[in-house]
DNA sequence: GCAATTTGTACAATCGATTGTGCAACCTTG
DNA sequence: CAAGGTTGCACAATCGATTGTACAAATTGC
């Protein structure tokens, strides 16, 4: 109870009991039986350690037997919807087991996820989980070199194991229910659907843009290229895409597939500016699900990611060893809106 | 570049440039200059550390420095506004210093706190933020046990330093604001403003509710103890408290006081059941900030917490090696609503 | 009652880095 | 050129735990 200058070790529990180090060590860690230590000698170490406040120490521990029973865990950002939701749920599984989770937010930048899986090896992590990786295959390839036991989330690897949202089926699913409602009107700019938001270069947004113009192309006939506005993902560059967009095409389009929420965000901050009923004549979804999302003046058709879903299958991954590059798809969830007023766009279901 | 069985380590380094494991060591942590050690031979040996593909053991280190290199936050949650700016805050600041944020979560549970404290105590972390605690003097008494640097941030402690919002103050402005939108109307229960949401036992909450009590008094001249609904964080929770209410004072009351985003989460999926003009006579104010929630039908009047200034601040205390139970307060910022009609109530600022 | 086990524990090596210290080789100065 | 100083590096201890092994003492078997 007195206060320590430092943290007592197993020698000064040893010395405390009598007891040599290695007994210690065995008593406390649970591996008394395997080596042959008595009962009551185990209750009798135990006693003094917890009368000195012993606690192992973990460095010391993760050296010699080469892990660190840390689990990392990789993402863009840490305020955001989908991934503090991953990092909540990753976080429940990883001290289900005993461990304890270490989440590195990179920023999307290909530099910073490069170097966190590096400063994560040198602390002898037990295993990883990579949320929306920019390059995956090049941390794939660190880890492979590092032997360490990795599952990619949100955005496959072609080299290791992968849980994925299937982005194809969610984007269809969101473009048709945007074309079922879309007004059709004869004005060739604003009669159209236009995507907003994400960078054309990273796989959710590739694989939404893709369904989206394949279900646009089928059902309207047609598609254009600035129809696609990939301008990523931070809520001042989607406000002034989607003013530019509406100066151009002369008011709001007729259908709009906004990607993700930072940038459904910013469309807004600059739609509250339109009057009330600009909106009449517009049917919107997004990509990417929160609940006052679907709380709006105007209906707003969501995608819910079940990112419960993909952190476990991650985890069974890991759990069962596997290291091929297998690709897993978790099927996203249709969110109809819950706007108040019954509207004559976006019915249930 | 062939592929390694196991990491190398210094003394790979060091046979394979000819030095020593010491020398080598030096070379590579940037200590060769007080060691004497030769730039030609730091060059050489850089060479060759990074044809082998080296990196530092940080375990090893970090049992023979007796600190970590990582810095450790504990907080509720991960998935909320709120806390999950208070991360990505945290985790800026703390790469940019070099060191590897360990982020834990702990539900608000008090074991479960004392539980991670202790964990990441024996990881040896150089320092540690504490956000939303249960008990902030049981974890302080085990930081000051160990001798850890170690600041409370949203919720003093009074026993080491604290950097919290001012609860009063945003919950006082709040409150007037509310209370000045409120239509009055001579029903004696639908009349009056209700505070929903929060545990009273925590310390935002009983600030909040305190400043509530005192406004609401010294404006209305009387409040009722039912006007303060303390229903927790759980959406369905709220929503079910949220009926209870309508239900007994026969409608929406004319003021509102939502205590945080999950619980306004809550109470509208309750509150999108009611026809839309159920709310030309009720003002809404709530305490924490979405984006989202300031466009939505009605207008709501919110309380951003300025994440960002409470972790610097925090940062601030722990460069300057503050222990003393100092108490900082950052003032919470009023935002008005971004509703799109223009309204009879909540007009800006 | 003595060899063969079994039981209970201690000793010492080890994980990979850091760091106090020792000691040649070289340089300076007079 | 000798005494003293500097330069450049290697040796070995150390951090705190785990674990292979050695070895008495206790127990068993015949």
């Amino acid at each position: 109870m007195t206060s320590q200058i430092s943290k007592p070790t197993i020698y000064d529990v040893a010395a405390a009991s009598g007891a040599s180090a290695s007994t210690v060590s065995a008593a406390l860690n649970g591996n008394w039986r395997k080596r042959r230590v008595k009962e009551e000698t185990v209750r009798h170490i135990k006693n003094i350690a917890a009368t000195l406040g012993y606690s192992v120490n973990l460095q010391a521990r993760g050296l010699r037997k080469a892990r660190s029973g840390l689990v990392g865990m990789i993402l863009p950002v840490h305020d955001n919807r989908f991934f503090s939701s991953l990092a909540q749920h990753f976080a429940t599984e990883v001290r289900n087991r005993g461990l304890c989770p270490v989440i590195v937010s990179t920023r999307r930048e290909p530099e910073e996820e490069v170097q966190s899986v590096e400063d994560l090896l040198s602390y002898a992590i037990d295993s990883l989980i990579i949320a929306g990786s920019t390059d995956p295959d090049a941390l794939s390839s660190i880890c492979n070199q590092a032997d360490l036991a990795h599952v990619f989330v949100d955005l496959p690897s072609s080299t290791s194991p992968s849980v994925v949202a299937d982005n194809t089926e969610g984007a269809e699913k969101l473009t048709h229910k945007i074309i079922d409602l879309m007004p059709r009107i004869e004005d060739p700019l604003r009669g159209r659907a236009y995507f907003l938001g994400g960078n054309a270069n990273f796989y959710a947004t590739s694989r939404r843009v893709a369904a989206f113009r394949r279900v646009t192309t089928e059902r309207l006939g047609h598609i254009a290229d600035n129809q696609v506005i990939n301008c990523g993902y931070v809520p001042a560059r989607a406000a002034e895409e989607m003013e530019r967009l509406v100066d151009r095409i002369g008011g709001l389009p007729t259908g709009l597939f906004i990607n993700s929420i930072p940038v459904f965000e910013g469309a807004l901050s600059y739609l509250v500016n339109l009057p009330a009923d600009a909106f009449a004549e517009t049917a919107v979804g997004c990509y990417d699900y929160d609940p006052f999302g679907s709380f709006l003046q105007f209906p707003v058709h969501m995608v819910a990611q079940n990112s419960r879903e993909l952190i476990q299958r991650c985890f069974a991954l890991l759990d069962a060893g596997v290291r091929d590059p297998v690709l897993e798809m978790v099927a996203p969830e249709l969110v109809p809106p819950r706007t108040i007023r019954a509207n004559r766009l976006g019915e249930r279901g």
